[in-house]
DNA sequence: CGAAGTCATGACATCGGTGTCATAACAGGC
DNA sequence: GCCTGTTATGACACCGATGTCATGACTTCG
């Protein structure tokens, strides 16, 4: 392969001409940039990487760690690919800022991650983003390097820059519009309180009812999904019908995802009851496999991975370029709620207007 | 960030023994690679690829170009994602080889690649792979620099090394499972001959109805869809209609895709005919999304994907270590069949093996 | 016309590793 | 005791760019 010398003889110049000619950073004579140019293009010249970045100190490199690549890609396994979205997002906001994006796969072992991080640091990458597959805790060690490192869909003890979605928010947002269409009893089937996703969203459904003057009845929310192995689906049929139970059976039921949803909507049935006249149902996640397919369509909320992504490579590009100090700890990104038929208005008001964008489909 | 001298200086000795001690490529007294290592801890020393890369030549870095991360990712679109499985594929295999996969997205601009070839060639990757979204022909210009190159469900006029899937072959295997069980009025909607895999298809149908020696009859083979964007089906109605209508109708139909074959059941029923009864139907591509969840499941066959990325790694790993000196031109990957219930048997055979690896589900 | 400024260019050192060769200490064999 | 061989280590050049500084030619201004 071809260095600057070669290119420089070819022309007749110095070394340090070529390069001049490479950055434009110094004024070089017509006839000289030209014989330069052809040389250049004669000898089929592409400048190294590596040579240049022993001077500058700057790799350009920005090191992306996920196992999104891996996934198992079963288009029928309800459960979205969070992670593959927020990768779209940085890659769309990297590939307009000059830096090239190293995309590293773990292959589904976390196990994996420090020799990749290892890997990266020898790179010289100017910053380090990764990428969960669920909102969780993480711990995420760069060794003594001292790299910007940006959690996307997790977080650490350390305080180390997160984007996070904002489950408590959506929750909040979706509840609260449920409110002003005039439900008041209002059934949570959780998730596994053990995940901080489920834990927000409960939190979320508890705020929007006291910001509503609404008093919390326990009752109302039931644990209908463990995370484990053999879910065989009968704790939901049993918290739907503990909530179908109560003296004051709720007029609309808020499940923890779109895949519960999915499930609720054939054991309400089941039960008699139609959808949404005599009982609404909201899900979690806007997966539109399910929410636009079931009928009726499913009111939902929607987490802003895409937008994640991209905050998320902004706030990267940020560091490295020492604009934001430190922007220490976590940033919540909100979605919009997809307000659909399964959910029913029990007053007169035909139409309002969120405060949180929600869309009508 | 520290730099082996001051990993030298550290440990009292000289950067070449550090060297040493990094390589284990000669004796290092124990005393000393004890201090060594000591001071590289103490100081969270990373070597720097580049500096390694400029004696050495070797960058153990491998370009990735493709268009996968940037779908659109509509879970209901009745598509699958080839080209993400051919990613990790690829990923797979460069896992286990010691080298560094580093993987660019064009956005969907197929304009960007030679832009992003440019920057892989200045990192002086090992070899290039570009995956195409679907088997297609393409030119890549990777300029003066030689660089191997490998394409994946794609090929070029020049013979460089390419992996493609075998649509040929796999049509060739689908109807020759029909013709054992029995078929012998087999229609072929196909796709717009124009698309390479339409036209291989169709080779396929009828180099395996000449190998069973049943005449081909054109009336039996009818194009089914435009590559255009107003396509409302209506091509695929009168496709139906037109081989329903022959003296002797079709006992199976076989569609270009899965797609065709779901729209196809609609199609089917609606004339009052019964699947597999009166009509049996093939698909192809095994997009599970609909394969396993039509009723019934409907036969189909796989293109290899996952298969073809891990072939495309190897051989460009080969070509890294100039085993191989031409891998010269394309090799295909057979996938193999999917038989399930959407196709009744004729004959009294109720089992038989296939000699393509047919799986039965 | 001389001083100062701009333009175009080259010599040389440097970045952080590693290959080559030299050196020093010490062992064993004759 | 001398030669040869092995082990452990260091000095030094080099990979391919670029930053710094110097140089010579030419322009411009007072």
């Amino acid at each position: 392969m071809a260095t600057i010398y070669d290119v420089a003889k070819a022309a007749g110049v110095s070394p340090k001409t070529v390069s001049r000619v490479l950055n434009s950073d110094a004024p070089v004579g017509r006839e000289t940039r030209k014989a330069v140019e052809a040389a250049m293009s004669d000898l089929g010249y592409v400048p190294s990487n590596a040579a240049r970045m022993m001077r500058s100190n700057r790799s350009g490199l920005i090191g992306l760690i996920t196992g999104a690549l891996s996934h198992k890609l079963e288009p029928m396994e309800p459960t979205g690919l969070p992670d593959l979205y927020i990768v779209q997002g940085i890659q769309r906001v990297m590939a307009g800022s000059g830096k090239t994006l190293m995309i590293a796969d773990t292959g589904g072992m976390s196990a994996k991650v420090p020799e990749l991080v290892r890997t990266f640091l020898q790179h010289r990458v100017e910053a380090l983003i990764y990428v969960a597959d669920y909102h969780r805790k993480v711990t995420f060690d760069t060794g003594a390097g001292h790299c910007p490192v940006v959690l996307v869909n997790c977080f650490d003890a350390d305080g180390t820059p997160a984007i996070l979605p904002d489950d408590e928010q959506c929750q909040f947002d979706l509840v609260t519009d449920l409110i002003r269409s005039g439900h008041e009893r209002i059934a949570y089937l959780t998730l596994d309180p053990a995940m901080v996703a489920g834990e927000l969203r409960s939190k979320g459904y508890r705020a929007a009812l006291e910001a509503a003057g609404i008093p919390y009845d326990g009752a109302l929310e039931v644990m209908a999904r463990e995370n484990v192995e053999d879910d065989d689906g009968g704790l939901l049929q049993r918290a739907l019908d503990s909530v179908l139970a109560l003296d004051r059976p709720p007029t609309v039921i808020c499940c923890g995802n779109d895949e519960m949803a999915l499930r609720l909507y054939g054991l309400i049935r089941s039960r008699g009851l139609r959808i949404p006249e005599d009982c609404s149902v909201a899900g979690f996640d806007n997966y539109r496999a399910i929410a636009e397919t079931l009928y009726p369509p499913l009111t939902t909320v929607e987490l802003p991975y895409q937008a994640m992504g991209r905050r998320a490579a902004e706030i990267a590009l940020g560091m490295i370029n020492g604009e934001s100090e430190q922007p220490a700890g976590s940033e919540m990104v909100p979605g919009p709620v997809h307000w659909r038929s399964s959910v029913t208005a029990l007053n007169s008001v035909t139409k309002f207007r969120s405060n949180t964008g929600s869309t009508f489909s």
